[in-house]
DNA sequence: TGCGATTTGTCCGTATGTATT
DNA sequence: TAATACATACGGACAAATCGC
């Protein structure tokens, strides 16, 4: 029982590192929307903390492209662009490509097993209707060719696009409701995935990325028509 | 005289920043080797700032790639293992790739004329037998089909391996002087890189990464050999 | 195994510089 | 131009954790 203490020194974590969760949670399910912007002094009296830790948990927000600084300006939520959109679909193809690449040879049972049991996970998700644990489950679905690749530097590139995309996706659902994910989609992604065509599963990354950015930049397009309703920020 | 003032928002760099760069500067010319402790207290006074922009500095640079770190333990120079240079040299011959075949119809003169100038920089940095020199043009003269992609993304993924490379590479030469970057090697780069045959470029980049991967592997294989060397630091 | 020295993580108070109004 | 709000930076202090002896 007091066995659970023999920790890794990994295990321990800083305040900046749990602040920048619960700050990247609040964001990611719309307690803060794109262009709201981050009060150092505010945000570290709310959750508890002094400056410090909280700059550290901003710093790492940016690196993950959730917040966008100027220095000796402000910190914001990133706002949503079409460039930038096209931007995180052209790569994540490549690489989502590069990943299934490098596994495609080494798919055993296990990794068929849980490819499997995350596509259930999403569907069900999807069946009951719960748009932010869809988005969650998407991603896990997507991540774990990532994860297989044990790549280090390829999974820091997946993290990147990751946090960008849950962002984009949160913030279409939370603007209008809108389904993100399509069942029908995600049940050839896993056919494909465990096929033995390397080259159909490369066409079908093509095409799933085409159709999620398209879906993605039409939802920018709708949201620059009226944007006024996002610069407000919620308490 | 006094116009000088008229500066951008952008160019107003924190400390943490100019320290960042200074400490990149140390670490990629030799200052401090792989495996060297990060002390902050020590290293704050050495630069003359005081522990906070000291830290934020360590920060970017861990996100960099250059310094390892581990929670309430230390922070060290990163260490140059085998698996690493693997990682590095796979993504670097995707994402190349991926960047020319993004900017393949869109080579202008413009971008020949600076591909071509900047390949001359670096036979001249060879001639002349600057090892440090050279491998920061040939850095450079890489880059160039990253920054004419316009993609922010790509360029993040870019900067994060070329960091990687750059102190690779210049541990390789410190520890033996070797010569990195073979003149042949970046004449068919800049011949092929100009012509037609875009399937050419790629078999080209995977030639030219296979080739470097090997011998940043072969130096790491030679280093693990007698590592005492290595793991003392500079004053 | 335990102890002490070292280093990191954290907080506070304050001062200065910058952008915005 | 002045004033305000905020980010940046400093220094000192203490707690917490790690590592070497």
């Amino acid at each position: 029982m007091s066995g659970v203490a023999t920790v890794l020194k990994l295990n321990k974590r800083t305040f900046g590192a749990q602040i920048a969760d619960r700050l990247r949670e609040l964001i990611l399910t719309g307690g803060l929307l794109p262009g709201a912007p981050i009060v150092e002094s505010a945000l570290a009296s709310q959750f508890g903390v002094s400056r410090g830790p909280l700059r550290e948990a901003i710093r790492q927000l940016v690196e993950e492209g959730l917040l966008t600084q100027i220095p000796f300006t402000g910190t914001h939520v990133l706002e949503l662009t079409a460039e930038a959109v096209r931007e995180i679909y052209s790569l994540r193809t490549t690489t989502e490509i590069f990943a299934f690449e490098l596994i495609w040879d080494r798919r055993d049972q296990a990794f068929r097993d849980e490819l499997a049991a995350r596509q259930k996970a999403l569907t069900t998700a999807i069946d009951e209707g719960c748009e932010i644990e869809c988005i969650r489950r998407e991603l896990h679905l997507h991540s774990l060719v990532f994860e297989t690749t044990n790549h280090n530097l390829l999974l820091n590139v997946w993290r990147g696009l990751r946090g960008r995309l849950q962002l984009y996706w949160a913030s279409n659902h939370l603007a209008h409701g809108r389904r993100g994910p399509k069942r029908e989609g995600h049940d050839s992604y896993l056919e494909v995935a465990l096929g033995s065509d390397l080259e159909r599963m490369r066409d079908e990354i093509r095409d799933h990325m085409q159709r999620g950015a398209a879906t993605t930049e039409r939802f920018i397009a709708e949201r620059r028509s009226r944007p006024s309703t996002l610069t407000q920020r919620a308490g």
